[in-house]
DNA sequence: GCCCCCAATATGTCCGGACAACCTGACTAC
DNA sequence: GTAGTCAGGTTGTCCGGACATATTGGGGGC
């Protein structure tokens, strides 16, 4: 059995402000996370114990407890009792987010174009309707889209949504993202059920991406709900394996 | 703006062990857990107020609070300030788990069956060192196994495991799946970063799949790390697509 | 020299209280 | 009738303390 290895205990330059709004264990935190994204706290270092780290602070132990718990949760730190705590040596990335196909390209400098090839009202097929708790044959929109980046035809996107909820204007929707259109609607977001395979392309499919028919494509369809429960979307989306996957960071919840 | 429909306040019965060793917030999360699960908490419906619930058990606000906070990071309840706590109306799976393929097609009661193709030690390829963080020409395991459910091959596994942590007896790999033998071994298993993707079958992969060459393949790659931030593990694998697919539930990170 | 026990140290759990911020619904003023 | 205000209720944040428990390393007994 290695013997864990544990390095130094790291004098960090942390302040907090009480007169700002934000709450006390958010800054700290934030303040440790960068720390650790700057490379201030290299991985295996320790973070100093809670008691002493509160009292230089002026802060309670609760409360440095509930900064550093927000770290932990996030992956970036580990606690052993009698121990202390440290920082993982792995570099974490984002955990899987409800990120929509938009911002991450975005996020990548690609410049994103959208295409919305279809924007109507249709009656409910049995399938979508029961994803979205709709009556079937009901009114919802559908929508489908063709992603581009740097020209290139890189995902067909269909969605349906139900009536009502918001209102989908085409300039609109080629102009951001579909979540960023129903966040800034007032909808929060909540949680997402969703499901990754691979099939070869359908005609349509093959024409709309440019790639040959029977191609090897990979495929997401995912229902998303929001705060309250209702199910406010359903996506199914085909992207060209070549040019996009999904990567994302696990954590074992313990 | 539709007006959150707020359910009943529900009455139920909970109690707590303070002879058991059990932390009492984790036994009333657990209770309440089971009661949402089971239905007698249903979507919606309000939890009533964190002062009051904890007078009832004869227990401090913030354990309570913590017993809460554990389920509404799990998304199975909602917290509004000036509201109350309230259970989410969809249900919700278990969130994306760090688990293998084998104990997945087990919960399914599918009995897997494995076959180890290879079970070697191989020098490093530079992909493989890189990944593990060992020297390019070092010494790693290289494992290839057949997964089978029902008697049909389902997925292709290639594994690289730096040597020294694990001994990787055949028998036992064909009997249960890589991540028990690793958690047996006393290895934490503590996060992992994976890709997913889709490309056509090789020649190799579509003998081995029975499949024909070229057929869309769903294909993960996986690098595993200890809570000590040491990558235990490299996985590349390739999926039937008609017989397997990644599902899982995304919750928003607020 | 080896092994066992124990003290030091760190996190884990729990308490009781206080005040702030926010949401809702009802009341009041116009 | 409408809009603004206020009060009550709930969660959010923070404090200071207490004891429990796991880990580690050193000292004492053998």
């Amino acid at each position: 059995m290695p013997k864990p290895d544990v390095g130094p205990t790291v004098a960090l330059d942390l302040r907090v402000d009480r007169s700002s709004p934000v709450p006390l264990y958010f800054q700290l935190s934030r303040q440790l996370e960068s720390a650790i994204e700057h490379g201030s706290l290299t991985p295996g270092s320790l973070l100093g114990n809670e008691i002493e780290l509160a009292a230089r602070l002026g802060l309670s132990r609760p409360t440095v407890r509930q900064a550093i718990q927000a770290l932990v949760d996030k992956g970036l730190l580990v606690r052993r009792r009698g121990v202390g705590t440290q920082v993982v040596h792995s570099q974490v990335k984002r955990p899987l987010e409800l990120s929509s196909l938009y911002d991450d390209l975005e996020a990548a400098g690609q410049r994103p174009a959208t295409r919305v090839l279809v924007n109507t009202v249709v009656p409910a097929p049995a399938e979508v309707a029961a994803a979205l708790g709709v009556p079937e044959g009901g009114d919802v929109h559908r929508v489908e889209r063709l992603r581009l980046a740097h020209g290139e035809p890189m995902a067909y996107l269909i969605n349906h949504l139900p009536t009502g909820l918001l209102d989908l204007d085409t300039d609109r929707l080629e102009a951001t993202g579909l979540y960023r259109l129903m966040r800034s609607a007032g909808i929060t977001l909540h949680s997402a059920r969703q499901a990754i395979g691979a099939r070869g392309a359908t005609a349509t499919e093959a024409e709309r991406l440019t790639e040959p028919e029977g191609a090897p494509l990979l495929t997401m369809r995912r229902t998303t709900y929001d705060d309250t429960g209702r199910a406010v979307e359903l996506g199914d989306h085909t992207y060209r394996p070549s040019r996009y996957s999904f990567e994302f960071q696990l954590l074992v919840r313990s």
